[in-house]
DNA sequence: CTGAAAGCGCTAACAG
DNA sequence: CTGTTAGCGCTTTCAG
C-alpha cells in the first residue's frame, strides 16, 4: 500500500510510461494513443487517482478557493448568504472557505491575513461592526484578489458592492406605518458609520418628510440587538408621550422591542405597531408575527458570488466596480394595523 | 511592481542572499546572524511578505485545512457547530472549508471528492438524510484523512462520533409531559436510519413504558420538518381521540404543529402540550415560547473540531474510536403545563 | 506519439 | 553562518 494518496508518479511508474504522458492521457491530450490512454484512465480510476489540487493550485497560481468573511454564522440572514455563496460557487468550481470576525476588527484583519496566505482566487467580505479602516481591504486588492463586499459595506473604498434596497425598504416600512395611522414613529437604528444604518434611518427620515410628519429625535435611538432592545424599549415606553410604533433595523431587535411591549401589557398592533427588518424564522413565528422586510439572504449571497466569479474569470484588476441592490419588500403580518 | 505576492526569492534577489538563508531567517533560526534576520525582516514587513500556504502544503503534505460537510447551512444548531468549529480551527491554526450536502447524497459524494482533492488534513460530518451508503467517507478514512462526525452520526461505520444525548434527552422530554398530566403523547419523528432519529424514539419509548402509559402507535409518525408538519398535524387533530402532547423531534417541526394547533383554536398547553428539540431562536420567541431540549450546538462544534483537530496531530490513523456525548437539558418553557 | 527538464514557492539535508 | 540541491505533484515547453 502507497502512503498518501495515488499520484500521477505512480501510475507512470506502474505502466512503465512517464509523468507527463500520464498526465496528458488523464486530460485527454490528443497527441496520446487511445490505447495508453484506456490504460491510464483504468488504472487511475482502479486506484481512486484524485489530481492533487495543491500542486495544481501552485502550478497554475490558482486555488479555485473563494473566502468569506463574515461577521458572525449563527444569523439567519447571513447563514442564507453563505448558502447561496455556496451554491454558485460549487457550480463554478471553486471551494469556499469561511472565516467570522465575531465582529471584531481585529479578527476580521487576522482572516484577511490568512486569506491572503491561502492565496485564495477571491473574496466576498461584509464587514464586522467595528471596522472603520479598510487598510486590510485594500491589501487584498493589491495583490490582484478581488473583493465583493455585501450587505455591510462601506462607501469609502471604491468596491463591487451586492446591497438590499435599505432605503427603499425603510421608506415602505415607515410609508406603511404612517399610512395605517401611526404618528409618533420610533427609530431603533444601528451605528451610523455602516452604509446600511444610513441608508435605512435617512428612508425613514425621507418617509416621515413626504408624509409631513414631525420627527422626534428622542425617538431615534441607537439600539440594534435583542438585549440592547430589552434594555432600551423601556425607556421609550416610559416617555410622557411614549411612540405608537417602532421601526427597528433589524428583525432581533425588533424581537426584543416586541417582546419588551408584551411584558409592559401594551397590544401590537392596537398600542403600538411594530416593524423590522430581515425576513427571518423569528418575525414569522413570533406573536404576533412581525411585519418586515424580505431581505433575500439567499439571493445576495447568489449575486455576490456570481459577480466575484465574473471578476476571478476577467483577471483584470482595471474594473469599474458596480453595485448591485437586491430588492426588498415589505411583508405585512400581523404586527401593523391593517390601512 | 512584481507581478502576484511577494516570495521569498523576490526578498532574496533584492538582498543578494540565498532563498534559504531567507527562509531560515523568517524562522528565526539560530544559524542565522542577526543582520541578516534583521534586513530580512524588515523587507519581508515592508514588502507585506506571506509565505505562501499553498507551496506550504505541497511541501509538507499538510494544508491546514479542515473540511466539514453538513447538509444545510440555514438551520440554527448547524449553523452553531459551524461557529464552534471555525472558533476552535482558528486557535489550532486551522481554515475551514465549508459544503453543503442540501441532504442529497450524490451532492455529498460530490463533496467528499472535492475534500480529498483538496488534500484537506480532516474532515467533519453530519450526514445527509438520505445517505445510506458509506463507502465515500471510508475513503476517506482509507487516504488516512479522520473523520469526525456529528449529530447525523451512523453506527455501521465505527467512526468518532460527537452527538447530543438523544436518548436522554427525549426521555426528559417525554418524562416532564407524563408528569404534567398528559396520557396521549404523539411522537413526530424522523427516517429511521438515522440513529439520532432511532435514539430520540427510544427515549420516547422508554419514558412511557417507564410511566405505563400506553403508545397508540398510529401517534407515531415520520414528520420532520415545518412543512411537513402542517400537512400531518391536522390529521392527528382530527383523530377520534386526538393527542394532548406532542414530542418533536426537532423544533421548526414543533413549530409547524403549534401553528397549526392554534389554527385550529385550541390553547397550548391547556389542550395540547408541545415539546421540541433543538433549543433555537424559534422556539424562545414563539408564542406560547416552546418548551424544549437545548441541543448545544456551539458546543458540539466546539468538541467535534477538538477531537478532530487531536486526530490530525496523533497522525495514526490506528486509533480506537470514540463518541463523545453532549448533553442536552430540558428547558421548560410556556408550551407544557407546570407540575 | 512520448520523454526529459524546468518551474510554481518553500524547506531541509548536505556541504562548505 | 550561508549556499546548493532536491523534491513535494503537476503541467508544459522543447526535443526526439
Amino acid at each position: 500500500m502507497r502512503s498518501g494518496q495515488v499520484t500521477i508518479k505512480d501510475i507512470a511508474k506502474e505502466l512503465g510510461i512517464s509523468a507527463s504522458t500520464v498526465s496528458r492521457a488523464l486530460k485527454d491530450h490528443p497527441d496520446i494513443s487511445s490505447k495508453t490512454k484506456i490504460a491510464v484512465n483504468e488504472l487511475a480510476k482502479k486506484w481512486h487517482y484524485k489530481p492533487n489540487a495543491v500542486a495544481l493550485s501552485l502550478r497554475h497560481s490558482k486555488t479555485n478557493v473563494i473566502g468569506v468573511i463574515i461577521p458572525e454564522i449563527v444569523h439567519h440572514f447571513f447563514s442564507s448568504v453563505i448558502s447561496g455563496i455556496e451554491e454558485i460557487a460549487h457550480k463554478a468550481g471553486y471551494n469556499v472557505m469561511i472565516f467570522q470576525s465575531n465582529e471584531s476588527y481585529q479578527r476580521e484583519m487576522d482572516n484577511v491575513q490568512a486569506l491572503l496566505s491561502s492565496r485564495v482566487d477571491g473574496v466576498l467580505v461584509s464587514m464586522s461592526k467595528e471596522t472603520k479602516d479598510y487598510s486590510h481591504f485594500r491589501e487584498l486588492r493589491d495583490n490582484g484578489i478581488p473583493i465583493v463586499f455585501f450587505d455591510r459595506v462601506c462607501n469609502d473604498l471604491s468596491s463591487d458592492n451586492v446591497i438590499v434596497d435599505d432605503f427603499a425598504g425603510a421608506f415602505a416600512a415607515v410609508e406603511h406605518l404612517i399610512e395605517s395611522g401611526c404618528k409618533r414613529i420610533a427609530h431603533l437604528s444601528a451605528p451610523q458609520h455602516m452604509l446600511l444604518a444610513q441608508n435605512r434611518q435617512k428612508g425613514y427620515r425621507q418617509a416621515m418628510l413626504k408624509h409631513k410628519v414631525a420627527i422626534d429625535e428622542s425617538l431615534v435611538i441607537k439600539c440594534d440587538s435583542f438585549d440592547e432592545a430589552i434594555i432600551k424599549t423601556p425607556d421609550l415606553l416610559n416617555m410622557p408621550e411614549p411612540p405608537d410604533a417602532i421601526f427597528a433595523v433589524n428583525e432581533m431587535t425588533a424581537a426584543g422591542a416586541l417582546s419588551v411591549i408584551k411584558k409592559f401589557g401594551l397590544k401590537v398592533p392596537d398600542d403600538i405597531s411594530i416593524v423590522g427588518f430581515t425576513d427571518g424564522i423569528v418575525s414569522r413565528v413570533s406573536d404576533p408575527s412581525l411585519t418586515t422586510l424580505e431581505q433575500h439572504g439567499l439571493e445576495v449571497g447568489l449575486k455576490a458570488a456570481e459577480l466575484l466569479v465574473d471578476r476571478i474569470t476577467e483577471g483584470n484588476m482595471d474594473y469599474e466596480p458596480i453595485t448591485k441592490v437586491v430588492k426588498t419588500n415589505l411583508i405585512v403580518r400581523e404586527s401593523t394595523r391593517r390601512i
